[in-house]
DNA sequence: TTTTATATTGCAACCGATTGCAACAACATT
DNA sequence: AATGTTGTTGCAATCGGTTGCAATATAAAA
């Protein structure tokens, strides 16, 4: 176990002041070229290492991000953290994850942590339980931005980023409507959330506009996992009549819902038309492949990672963005493209 | 901008010392009972949070474990983020995660920002460039424990975490043969990683003791991507005699190379039988389904953290535990059974 | 009543970097 | 020669909690 080497020992080497080391180190302009020099190179020499908490302590800042995610294990979060990361390492901020595992319970915890931590900012996705955002009090009235990212909640002093989760639904049950579906059912997942709730007024509104009836049992509010599609999948094959085509909130349970649909013998996308959502590695494997909504989670983390440091650097001040909305659009794909022509 | 609540505060409201304050919240038992309860109950009252980096500072500990990352966004690797994550929380450590991006030079950059950050373990899954790992040399010269896990290299000071590798790709190419198969070919990565050297080592012993020759050009060192898998298929196609087994290293390219020959007429697992590796989703979502080795990542992860935690606590130093090894498993699925009676 | 053990509490130094303010030197200006 | 300017450097306080050691109070033992 060595001893660390501070700026007081490089201070006694060079018979300076603690003060001159540390501007050195921080490249203070009002340190001469040369003594900078030579402290930078004693202080490599000697191994110096900052002690971040003796700064930070100083400094009443961290560099350090706080991140609050539904699950860590899903292709679409875990490409949302990668970009998260990418565009934090550059930025020189380290990244403090936690899962919420969809508890609202656990989410609290998880703020307590970020606000114990002292993060300079955060970023949250929130649980399918949620329906306070309480927690996220503290870091308001302490200043500290807080950015919501995909499953977002309005807030005055929040920024948003999202995609247009309206129009993605609508684009998608519009194309259903096109292909010739007359009765589409949406299988979803908690409408506190606002991504559910957008993609089933998208839903809505598209029936609307195709002049297509709206029916309340068309709408299965599930947690979407891969049983979930299953079982509605099951529901939807006792349906009389049977309905024609099925959008989905997300690709995990299309694909099971697909393949139950296929195991009793539908046929995809003839029989019945598929949508899903996320364009996760699955929807290019399954046969017929599956037609989803492109959801760039990568994008989403840099973007909102970018958004959180221009705050904390005082440059969105003035323009106070509250809402960020990224591009997403639909790729067609076999399981809902019945004509070759389009 | 509100004011941060301290132990002087707490102290000057109760005439009480900080260091009396500071030893009740940290239940020290040299305070009387009641003092501690009133301590408490004020704490709580006037919302005081504890400043970890005045705390860290003193304590020379940080609560934090850094994770090194080759990539985020893989199935395999977000569980085993969500399993680290699960069991750092529930040992009130957080987490720092970076990653690599398979580059050794992002891989030092991290480790040098770990070291920064004074994390008080590592974990660590290396890089395919890694080729030293003197950058791991101030951890364990400072005394702080590093854990590999997944890939990992030999190290006497440090724990490994890993699945049996060469008994995993030992059953994997094993079941091929027994399948009927006589001409099995490897699909896999860079060799430097344990991962990979030890399942060509387990894919040349099982042949070896299923009387099968070795054959040089069966074995295919590609980056395991989705267009790796396909550029393979294509040469698979032009070998000839036709190989009839394919053992691949993770699912990705497994799956990618699979749909390249069918697209070419081979009929799996009849033509040609395919084994994978990892058990990703889109293993059960392909036609057949991929038979493939089960790698248990939330527990690789749960178990890791809980290991360094042991060693954080000096549970472990008379036990110095060099490797720990868990249970895997192939999944016979349809891309590999030829026969219905197994 | 005196001595000894035990329970509580506080003093003061410390962890290591940062920063407002003052000091000082060297040089230019009037 | 007196004053102003610019460039460098250091003093000393500060951030907030922790901890070895000493001090005091209280109870138990002699």
């Amino acid at each position: 176990m060595e001893k660390e080497i501070t700026i007081y020992d490089i201070a006694r080497e060079l018979a300076l002041s603690p003060t001159t080391v540390s501007r050195a180190l921080n490249n203070h302009p009002a340190v001469n070229k040369n003594t900078k020099q030579k402290i930078c190179d004693i202080a490599v020499q000697m191994g110096y290492r900052s002690n971040i908490f003796a700064s930070n302590l100083r400094k009443q800042r961290t560099n350090t991000i706080g991140v609050i995610v539904p699950r860590l294990n899903s292709p679409f979060m875990s490409s949302v953290m990668a970009g998260m990361e990418k565009e934090a390492n550059n930025a020189d901020y380290n990244l403090i994850i936690t899962q919420s595992l969809e508890t609202m319970q656990k989410e609290i915890a998880n703020a307590r942590t970020m606000f114990d931590s002292r993060v300079d900012g955060l970023l949250v996705s929130l649980a399918y339980e949620t329906d306070s955002i309480e927690h996220f009090e503290p870091f308001i009235s302490k200043g500290t931005p807080v950015i919501f990212y995909d499953r977002v909640i309005e807030h005055n002093k929040c920024t948003n980023v999202v995609i247009d989760n309206l129009q993605a639904a609508h684009k998608a049950t519009t194309h259903l409507a096109k292909q010739g579906c007359k009765r589409i059912v949406h299988i979803t997942a908690d409408l506190k959330r606002n991504v559910y709730a957008d993609r089933l007024k998208g839903y809505k509104y598209a029936l609307l506009d195709n002049n297509l009836p709206f029916e309340e049992s068309y709408v299965m509010v599930t947690n979407l996992s891969e049983e979930a599609g299953i079982e509605a999948a099951q529901q939807i094959l006792q349906m009389n009549p049977r309905p024609d085509g099925i959008f989905v909130s997300n690709d995990t349970a299309a694909v099971s819902c697909m393949k139950e649909l296929q195991k009793a013998g539908m046929v995809i996308p003839n029989d019945i038309a598929i949508v899903g959502f996320n364009n996760d590695p699955i929807s290019r494997v399954i046969e017929p492949n599956l037609t989803t909504v492109n959801y760039p989670g990568y994008e989403m983390g840099e973007v909102a990672v970018r958004s959180l440091i221009h705050h904390l650097n005082g440059l969105s001040d003035i323009i106070i963005t509250n809402t960020i909305t990224l591009r997403s659009d639909l790729i067609i794909r076999g399981s809902s493209l019945r004509t070759k022509i389009e």
